[in-house]
DNA sequence: TCAATTGTTACTATCAGAGTTTCAATTGTG
DNA sequence: CACAATTGAAACTCTGATAGTAACAATTGA
């Protein structure tokens, strides 16, 4: 792929994406390894080495960035020491598992919706 | 209310609640001042204070508590500044909120399904 | 050969969440 | 009344996660 950075004609290099959302260049590139490693991104190193989309913007998915930045998930559940004495300690945990679960996929399939067309369709409309 | 903090005989101290869930009373405090806000405890001040739920288990639910204790959103959306020149850096906060209301609902609304009594009687059952 | 870029690591800075401590106010009880 | 136990709240500290910063090897076009 090396030498096809001009593959997309959208192709941008760290600095430029990190300017262009006043963050680091350091931070973007960590996030473009998570989504190169997911197949979201293509990169090119070397000299005009940038990130493009490795597939079209309709075919990717919030759900999909969602998972390959391992963002949390809706709730975090505490990692506390159970009391050997307590009930409700010793098995809540389990208990927002299960019921927390239905919620996490209620999440996950409503992300699944929305491309990134959606947003960028979203964007040229305001 | 005070002097009738056995209206409930379930009522717990903060101690009591905290040594249960390995946590600090301090931070148990806390967080059911603000379920007291919320109209979901009810405590009682002074010698024998102490808490306890204000309604039955089944009429509250996990979007009631999540609301109570002003849990996080689904998603965190940056507030870097924006970058004049950038067409998406101007108005990707605005798409990713109207894009993410929806997932945002579909959280809530998973939430508002599952009550306290439905975590209860998990537990019981395992 | 040189310059520009990614990928990666180590370190630092910042912030939110929880822990700790303390104290005023409240209220049963002797 | 005096005392003890408790909530509510504030101030401060500790800790972990996240992003910023810096540095460098590896890659690659010119």
């Amino acid at each position: 792929m090396a030498g096809l950075g001009c593959c997309n004609e959208n192709a941008k290099t760290s600095t430029e994406l990190a300017q262009s959302v006043n963050t680091s260049a350091s931070f973007v590139r960590r996030t473009m390894a998570k989504l190169s490693k997911a197949g979201l991104v293509e990169t090119s190193k070397g000299k005009s080495g940038a990130c493009w989309l490795a597939k079209k913007a309709k075919q990717i998915t919030l759900l999909d960035i969602y998972q390959a930045v391992a963002a949390p998930k809706a709730f975090a559940i505490h990692a506390y020491p159970e009391s050997k004495r307590c009930e409700v300690s010793c098995n809540i945990k389990g208990a927002l598992d299960r019921a927390l679960d239905q919620t996490q996929k209620a999440l996950e399939s409503s992300l699944e919706k929305i491309t990134l067309a959606d947003i960028v369709a979203d964007i040229r409309k305001h």
